[in-house]
RNA sequence: GUGGGUGUAGUUCAAUGGUAGAGCACCGGAUUGUGGUUCCGGUCGUUGUGGGUUCGAAUCCCAUCAUCCACCCCA
């Protein structure tokens, strides 16, 4: 084998496309239940954008962007996200107009990062994502959130958690920075290797260590939700309420820190716990400031985003029926080549009358042409061969029922087509 | 980016440094125009790739590519 899909890539074969599928219906679906519109954009945009939009020091930024000259020097960076390119779309094209604000969107693609691959994460990979624009008010929050966990019970991801928390607005943010950092560098040297690099350059971080005995120091540390301004505070605390009253199960986790900078107030995820270390398989939150920040007015917003092959290997691991698409309907069976003309007529009546058909390969034999249609699941076999051809009466084959009768061609279409229901 | 495991037929897996094998799948036949079972027969490999050690390498060593696990990060 000379050439593979290069690291971090794969190739969804048809065999597997109907997760997919059932997947993408099931946003598309709730989407349109809260109209949602789909919005494209481009693979990927000016390096600019990100860097501006995600965060300069993020990770994502920093060490995992696909970036690339074109012929004229220009610097791109395939996309890392979609939140960065709305707000962009948003900006570029005025969509500002009070008949349609709040502005709620949805996409799908792939989007692309730079890191080592493991089983569920990969360096092309798909997300989904559902942003609203325009409103400040929690409601906003509680029906992104509330919207996320329906697609996920809908497509029937076991054992979902969500976790939620205010990670505050620029202003009790830093306050509540400097009264981490000064916490944390009071005992610096007792605290892990990790942990004293974290404290640099985000000091959040170090609530994620998985050291005792770090784990044991900051027991006390103080905590952004306890450190929020009223506003913030208040919003936090309703949003807790909303979801509350749609009956959404949460669990508040002071702890947790988006790996993207626009964020502001309300951060959450979706987790679960039986893919190692890819426990998450979705987040977002509030990103009241990226708009402007990017260039646009004053325009508060909140959104998530999903990876699409965490969910399918959920999918896959407690063994969620999918239910298969359509197989095809006709297979047309000439005996011998020289009866393609018969077959051609016939298919094309079937076309015209939407019932999905194809010619078989004449040179493979019958019996292996049945077996095709036995493990494809086709519904109806036609054969034509020279009885067929001088009586004009055709045999057509139930496949499940494996029962036959002849018919004639003139009628073969409308045989079928009542018959299809019942298959 | 750091540390570790793995790589053999389409696929799942065998093979003390000494002739590369089995199940499933595929193809053919039993049934010369009729499919899910059964029986019989058959095809399939530069052992991921490139070097090295050796009389001899799937096996040992090095490099490389891919994949998996953990860290990191996140979807």
């Amino acid at each position: 084998m000379n050439y593979q899909a290069p690291r971090g890539t794969y190739d969804i074969l048809p065999d597997e496309i109907s997760k997919w599928h059932y997947l993408e219906n099931i946003i598309r679906r709730n989407a349109k239940l809260f109209n949602y519109k789909e919005i494209r954009f481009p693979i990927f945009e000016k390096l600019e954008l990100f860097k501006r939009g995600v965060g300069e020091t993020t990770d994502i930024v920093e060490k995992e962007m696909y970036v690339f000259k074109d012929k004229k020097g220009r610097i791109f960076a395939l996309r890392p996200e979609g939140t960065a390119s709305i707000a962009r779309a948003y900006i570029e094209h005025y969509m500002t107009s009070s008949q349609k604000n709040p502005l709620r969107l949805y996409y799908f693609g792939p989007m692309f990062r730079y890191s080592r691959p493991q089983k569920g994460r990969y360096r092309q990979f798909y997300q989904f994502g559902l942003e609203y624009i325009g409103s400040p008010q929690p409601i906003a929050d509680a029906e992104i959130i509330a919207l996320g966990m329906k697609i996920y019970q809908d497509a029937k991801v076991p054992d979902i958690k969500l976790e939620i928390n205010s990670v505050g607005c620029p202003i009790c943010r830093k306050e509540y920075n400097t009264t981490l950092k000064n916490f944390l560098f009071k005992d610096k040297e007792k605290y892990c290797s990790d942990c004293q690099r974290r404290m640099d350059i985000n000091p959040l971080r170090v609530f994620d260590c998985k050291n005792d005995s770090c784990q044991n120091l900051l027991k006390n540390a103080p905590r952004m939700i306890d450190n929020l301004c009223t506003d913030c505070d208040n919003h936090f605390k309703e949003v807790l309420g909303l979801l509350k009253k749609m009956s959404v199960e949460y669990n508040v986790n002071p702890y947790i820190v988006r790996g993207l900078d626009y964020y502001t107030r309300t951060a959450f995820e979706y987790k679960i716990d039986y893919l190692g270390a890819q426990n998450e398989i979705g987040g977002g939150g509030r990103y009241d400031d990226l708009i402007e920040y990017l260039g646009g007015k004053p325009t508060p917003a909140v959104g998530l985003s999903g990876g699409l092959e965490r969910v399918i290997l959920s999918l896959d691991k407690s063994k969620v029926y999918i239910p298969d698409e359509d197989s095809l309907d006709v297979l047309i069976i000439p005996m011998k080549y020289e009866f393609i003309c018969q077959s051609i007529e016939i298919l094309q009546s079937l076309h015209k009358n939407d019932i999905s058909s194809i010619i078989a390969d004449s040179q493979t034999s019958l019996k292996n042409n049945l077996k095709y249609c036995d493990t494809n699941k086709v519904k109806f076999a036609i054969i034509i061969g020279e009885d067929e051809v001088i009586s004009g009466k055709f045999v057509v084959k139930n496949i499940r029922e494996r029962s036959q009768k002849k018919i004639i061609i003139s009628e073969i279409c409308d045989y079928i087509f009542s018959n299809l229901k019942l298959v």
